[in-house]
DNA sequence: TTGCAGATGTGATGTAGATCACGTGATGGC
DNA sequence: GCCATCACGTGATCTACATCACATCTGCAA
């Protein structure tokens, strides 16, 4: 993808949240880096210090959590047009305490903490967005949080993959179930027929 | 309490995240009303519109879901100088799926969703405040979720008195156990000693 | 006073999902 | 083209928590 197909994708989606003129995008995007990972990359380490959030242009990430017995779960795929990062770290400063790495090859935006908050200051409309953006994301992460405690593995899986229909092709069942925060055993047994 | 008093606190509310002059506090302010509720009364009913997000002056209110088995789980208590509403409902628009009400007697601001809108777009710093906000509870709640798919309920009911120690004396123990999305009877087994 | 509703504890039993163990087939790096 | 690794399925067993049932205690309203 060239840099002139990548700024297309970003302007098409902030277009739907607020209006921006031609010279105030290009200015927005010149704060924009272009990044290509390989699947399997890392983007975002434990432990390390966490300077950006990241757009994504093509394929899928997953942002992921290993706890003490090296159980993985994962926050967030995040698909083409979708923001992932260590939002936790990346406001507050701190090393990540969450991974991103790729689940297929990838392309990004990357933006840095300070060029968001640059933006923000400077263009009202980009602060805007970025609420706009953060909301649609917590309500999203409230409605999940409500469904790990009302509906089983079943319902949540039913759920995801009409809301994500494309995840099944790309993303393998181990995957699915560190979202679901379920064993990939009971995912793989969820439609075999009791004995 | 009165009205002054209010203004207080949503003052230093406010001014803990951005800088506003007294005649822009004061215009933010006039966009505010001042309500009263007793225990137990109702904020938000499922079903009905949603216009408003509440500031919380003083007492507990609780937002919680009721599933179809009448299963109440709860998504968020909120305590003096917190904000809370049916954010998905209030922003789309939609009818209620959440209920909000009394724990103890309230007092809240209640700001308009239209009333929001305006004070954003007319004061940069009012929008930075409330992205900074959302952010703030974007974070909390993804936290929520990796502590539901990682630990135990014990954990987590240690976790919440850790964070919350004023809840213990204010909220009975079925609603913390809404909260945490388990039984009563487990909860008021997590102490005693096996047999 | 009486009596009712809410808050809490606790025993007995049921169950969804975890864990461990093992197998097969696909795939990608060298 | 070989071999290690990954993806996925499946049986046996274990366990945290749910559910149902019942008891106690408390505060409060008629």
């Amino acid at each position: 993808m060239n840099i002139t197909a990548a700024k297309e994708i970003l302007k098409t989606h902030v277009s739907k949240v607020t209006t921006l003129t031609e010279e105030q995008f290009d200015y927005i995007f010149s704060h924009f880096q272009y990044q290509q990972y390989k699947k399997g990359q890392t983007i975002i380490t434990e432990g390390t210090p966490v300077n950006c959030e990241y757009f994504v242009l093509s394929g899928c990430l997953k942002s992921f959590f290993i706890n003490d017995e090296l159980k993985m779960f994962i926050l967030q795929f995040a698909m083409p047009t979708w923001w992932t990062s260590d939002y936790n770290a990346l406001y507050s400063r701190n090393k990540a305490t969450v991974n991103v790495d790729c689940i297929t090859d990838a392309e990004v935006l990357c933006l840095s903490n300070e060029d968001r908050e640059k933006l923000c200051r400077e263009i009202h409309h980009v602060e805007y967005f970025f609420r706009w953006r953060t909301n649609k994301g917590y309500v999203a992460s409230q409605k999940r949080l409500l469904s790990f405690m009302n509906n089983n593995v079943r319902y949540r899986y039913e759920e995801l993959m009409a809301l994500y229909p494309e995840l099944y092709n790309i993303v393998p069942k181990n995957l699915i179930a560190a979202y679901l925060g379920v064993s990939r055993e009971t995912l793989s047994r969820l439609y075999t027929p009791e004995k």
